[in-house]
DNA sequence: GACCAGGCACATC
DNA sequence: GATGTGCATGGT
């Protein structure tokens, strides 16, 4: 946890939250709002997600019971506006019947209780949920230190010389996790932030904050745009 | 019209 | 284990 690489991470962080600020995350009221947006948002843009949830929400189904009595079909119409709306409309119902099924019940609270690993083995056990939703899932909807790799994250830390491209998933996130402290709230901002600047088209002449950044850690590598 | 967006499962080698 | 492909809408 000490060393350069702490520091550095460290300094990254600040480094972009004294850019941006604080980002919010997740958007949602609740944690199972939370949990269909991530599954809602795989591949896709966040806009189109804010519609299906919001159609969702206009038929009342953000709610376990409701949403867990619905078809596929009536799910896959709400859904539509987040693109992939029949294999998500499976993945959801997936969800469903994981979360009411035993040991669960439909009850997330009881799913609060479970250990980090053993709920994150549970999830990925789930068709649909794969890491990045596990993760998402994790420690947005439940709070609990686990760092959220996405292509934003890899984007990012590989032009800064962080990780090669050939860098796998739990790679990255072991990155974070072994040169953090598990704080699920530095988490939580830290990679809101990555997609943040990820998003930013970020170029070496511009003033952004990866680009600080970039001169900060790699001044004489520019890799290329 | 092309390109992209907070992935994942599955087929094939 | 690595690589390729289908899934689909809405914004730029």
């Amino acid at each position: 946890m000490s060393g350069m690489l702490s520091e550095r991470l460290r300094e990254i962080h600040d480094l972009l939250y004294a850019c941006y600020g604080p980002q919010y995350w997740w958007p949602g009221e609740s944690r199972f709002e939370i949990i269909l947006g991530a599954i809602l948002t795989q591949n896709t843009n966040w806009r189109n997600v804010e519609k299906a949830l919001g159609n969702l929400k206009a038929a009342g189904m953000l709610d376990e019971e409701r949403l867990a009595a619905a078809d596929a079909e009536t799910v896959s119409s709400l859904i539509r506006p987040a693109g992939y709306y029949n294999v998500k409309a499976v993945r959801v119902k997936n969800f469903m019947r994981w979360l009411f099924d035993e040991p669960y019940w439909g009850d997330l609270d009881a799913v609060a209780r479970v250990e980090t690993e053993a709920l994150r083995e549970s999830l990925l056990g789930v068709k649909g949920i794969g890491r990045e939703t596990a993760d998402s899932i994790l420690l947005y909807a439940f709070g609990r230190p686990v760092f959220v790799v996405d292509a934003y994250t890899c984007r990012v830390m590989g032009r800064h010389g962080f990780i090669d491209g050939e860098a796998d998933y739990e790679e990255v996130r072991r990155l974070f996790e072994e040169n953090l402290p598990g704080d699920a709230a530095l988490f939580n901002e830290y990679h809101a932030l990555l997609v943040r600047v990820g998003k930013e088209q970020c170029r070496p002449t511009a003033r952004c904050a990866g680009c600080s950044l970039a001169h900060l850690v790699h001044e004489s590598q520019w890799p290329a745009w």
